[in-house]
DNA sequence: AAAATTATTTAGACTGATCTAAATTTATAA
DNA sequence: TTATAAATTTAGATCAGTCTAAATAATTTT
């Protein structure tokens, strides 16, 4: 079994993985876990030594296949703590990762399978992530960026990027969530602003915002 | 904010205060949590620094009021879990307590008190034991030991003294759970052995069984 | 009340996870 | 391609929580 910390190392290296192709550096998991690049360094070597990550000094680190499994069934504690505290427990989708981060450790196989089951096996969580299966099989749907959606082609939203409360209240208020139908009326050129249709209403955004937001065409 | 081995201490000094009245010693604690003396001494003026415990040299420790909120918010939490798990994720009543004792560290008010309410606010774990409300308050309703239920008076079971899994699944097999009527039809003088009536059936237990039950009379 | 036993504390060490500061390697730019 | 900058690692320290072994205090027994 593992600690909470190394759980961390893992589901981080996981992550940073999924968004960079080759092997991760010690800064960007630093970054991620928000400590010193030294401590990452050691923990790059007890992950080693447990099989867990590829290591060569310098050359940062890439997880083995049991270093993928124990990090996929952390993200599926996660995000099934997260569809169960939003869909039961009245948490806005901005609020459960903190809760959702400490839930994740909780070691139960029979707890996470029971909780699967009460939550009608979901195949996604409430940010539109995929939530593996108890194989570890994620379904992922076909994904891209809003703003390369093409001018009045339809989408729907079916996830965020960031992952920020600010952004995630910000979306709120703009009424779109996941699900909410969205089509790009114009693009301006000027500033890369959009305006979209979102739901029935049509409202401006920038381009970061844009940047921000999984479509599925 | 405390450390899960401050809570874990916390708590087993109030389980064991409530059993003993008195200072609560040194040996008691290291046996509940399974450490060694000398570690428990450690904790215990770590405690105290932290004003939870009042600690003299070699005179044990009790719980401040502080003290007593911090170790009735994880007695709060363990209980609601407890519940959960068994009302909704098809945990029996002997398969709970490890879990839930990881449970119970997660912090967030809101999910405790979202819990509790999604629980509809039960004052009583699976074990018969009163959960804290909010306020930190618990209902407890007179309790005797089945080994004191006088003969032929009817009590209900309400709950158990031994929470181990060989007696929980003992008593699941004579069908004896919480809410189960009993009644004493003939004490034993010979070996003190019970003839009981418990729900629709008569069966004999031991006295040892007999004073790990709770009665409501 | 002294001796023996038991309980408790102290001293010193270890582990896991972290840090700072210094050294080393790799990458970048002049 | 050498100098500079950035990334990474090493060395050594700290902190929380634990341990063992030894010392001390309290309790019980004779």
């Amino acid at each position: 079994m593992q600690t909470l910390s190394t759980e961390d190392y893992l589901k981080a290296i996981y992550h940073v993985s999924q968004s960079f192709s080759g092997a991760v550096a010690t800064t960007s998991i630093a970054k991620q876990i928000g400590a010193k690049p030294s401590s990452v360094t050691d923990m790059f070597k007890k992950l080693s030594d447990q099989k867990l990550v590829k290591y060569q000094k310098y050359q940062g680190v890439s997880l083995t296949n049991e270093g993928v499994k124990t990090a996929l069934r952390i993200i599926r504690k996660h995000r099934l703590w997260e569809s169960f505290l939003v869909s039961h427990l009245n948490f806005n989708w901005d609020e459960v990762h903190q809760v959702a981060e400490q839930l994740e450790h909780i070691q139960s196989e029979k707890l996470t399978n029971e909780l699967e089951r009460f939550l009608n096996y979901p195949t996604h969580d409430p940010h539109g992530d995929p939530i593996p299966n108890r194989a570890l099989f994620m379904k992922t749907y076909h994904k891209i960026l809003l703003t390369e959606l093409p001018v009045n082609k339809e989408g729907v939203c079916i996830g965020v990027k960031d992952n920020s409360s600010d952004f995630l209240r910000y979306l709120d208020r703009r009424q779109i969530g996941i699900g909410t139908p969205l089509q790009v009326l114009h693009r301006e050129d000027f500033d890369d602003s959009l305006h979209i249709q979102a739901g029935k209403s049509t409202l401006m955004i920038t381009k970061k915002t844009a940047e921000n937001i999984y479509v599925k065409p």
